[in-house]
DNA sequence: GGAACGTTTCGGCCGGCGCCGAAACGTCGC
DNA sequence: GCGACGTTTCGGCGCCGGCCGAAACGTTCC
């Protein structure tokens, strides 16, 4: 019975226009200061004070005071797999306008999803990774002994990756409606890969375009040719 | 940007008390008439029918109006999941009061999930096929040959199990955090099931009992010998 | 036909919520 | 210290939405 309030209470939440905006915004990954996403949503900043404040309240958001400014991200990956959720079960809404359809163009082939890659680039990746025997999808999902190593050998701190949160994690692609990697090894690789200059933000969106060099790399690493 | 506001208008629809206590009774998967449901989370019924109303043109529900009574149901297998996954990322509140406790005992062993069986049983039936090489998890989520042959020696339609839902499914479990087995054949097991009179429902809630003779049915059927 | 029943529509009430602008607070840079 | 800037608090406004009871509609049962 109370179960019943609980859940509206989450959804009421995300029942709102400029909060739901704000979410969507914070999938991305980064901490947005509050001006930025009350500028992105077109209210007043005491408008968007008051949202964040219920957000934050709600458990949805972690705030992270830094001088006069106020960061603040989604709470955890737990949130951010919510919300692509359910904007997967969202009806699809067909793009209006060549603006919008290049934009989903541009996210359906690479996009971060909250920390790690997703798009067919990230379900490329994780293909490549199960094909070499690196990541093993059959009982659970996790990296094999010599996926570890692989791991080690582009950079990765073992011990840092050794978190509550899972190393491996399969994560819904929405787009592609296929498994990708997620869990503190899909967003090591997502950090490393943009390190190395071998992805690159397109905009302010959390669509992300393959340099060249993260072309040829991509090659010699994992055999993956194009999308 | 209007992403938003489709995503607002889908929290929306369960943002409110009433409207999500609604949602959950129906997670058994049968249909319930307004009045029920009315009586249910304790409105008027002329309230209920507004509800109803929101939630058949939000697309969540389906209406099937027979004589004078309207049953209503969830509109499909996806809108459960989603419900699902939202109970799953709720804060779990401690019960309170042993009537609880007991319930809740009694749905983390056993209890349907929409149309299919979940909790221990549904963890361990899905386990025993797994094992016993009838599914295969190991790319995708899928029968394996032996498998459908299995199915049908169970009494099952192959034609009528070949829909546009897939055969089997992938389905989290929010008290195990383990995948059952969902689609068509765990909603045939679970008719199957009660036909067989293996199971039988708690009261008026989701959870199930496995009778004696479901016990020795499972323990030879599937080598399952005590949850 | 008439009574009972499930459902729906309508009006009206009330509370809550989103929005803004003004003002206050804190921090930073000069 | 002072101004600029990001943020927050507070009133106040307007509207939307949930709730109910009364009345109407349709079906079923007798």
């Amino acid at each position: 019975m109370t179960q019943g309030e609980d859940l509206a209470r989450l959804a009421g939440l995300l029942a709102d226009r400029t909060r739901a905006t704000f979410c969507l915004a914070l999938l991305d990954g980064r901490a947005w200061t509050a001006n930025e996403l009350a500028a992105h949503a077109d209210v007043a900043p005491s408008t968007a004070s008051e949202h964040l404040t219920k957000l934050l309240a709600g458990g949805l958001l972690v705030d992270r005071r830094q001088g006069r400014h106020r960061y603040v991200q989604l709470a955890d990956p737990e949130v951010a797999q919510l919300l692509e959720d359910l904007t997967g079960h969202l009806t699809p809404t067909p793009p209006r306008g060549l603006k919008q359809a290049t934009a989903g163009v541009a996210m359906a082939r690479a996009r971060t999803c909250y920390d790690h890659l997703a798009g067919r680039l990230g379900v490329a990746i994780t293909d490549a990774l199960t094909e070499r025997e690196l990541l093993d999808q059959r009982d659970g999902f996790g990296f094999t002994p010599r996926g570890l190593v692989w791991l080690k050998e582009l950079g990765a701190d073992p011990v840092a990756l050794r978190t509550k949160r899972p190393l491996a994690k399969a994560c819904l692609d929405w787009t592609e409606r296929r498994t990708h990697l997620g869990g503190t090894a899909g967003a090591f690789l997502c950090t490393r890969f943009q390190d190395n200059g071998w992805i690159r933000r397109v905009g302010t969106s959390r669509a992300v375009r393959l340099t060249p060099e993260g072309e040829t790399a991509l090659h010699s690493l994992l055999g993956i040719r194009s999308l």
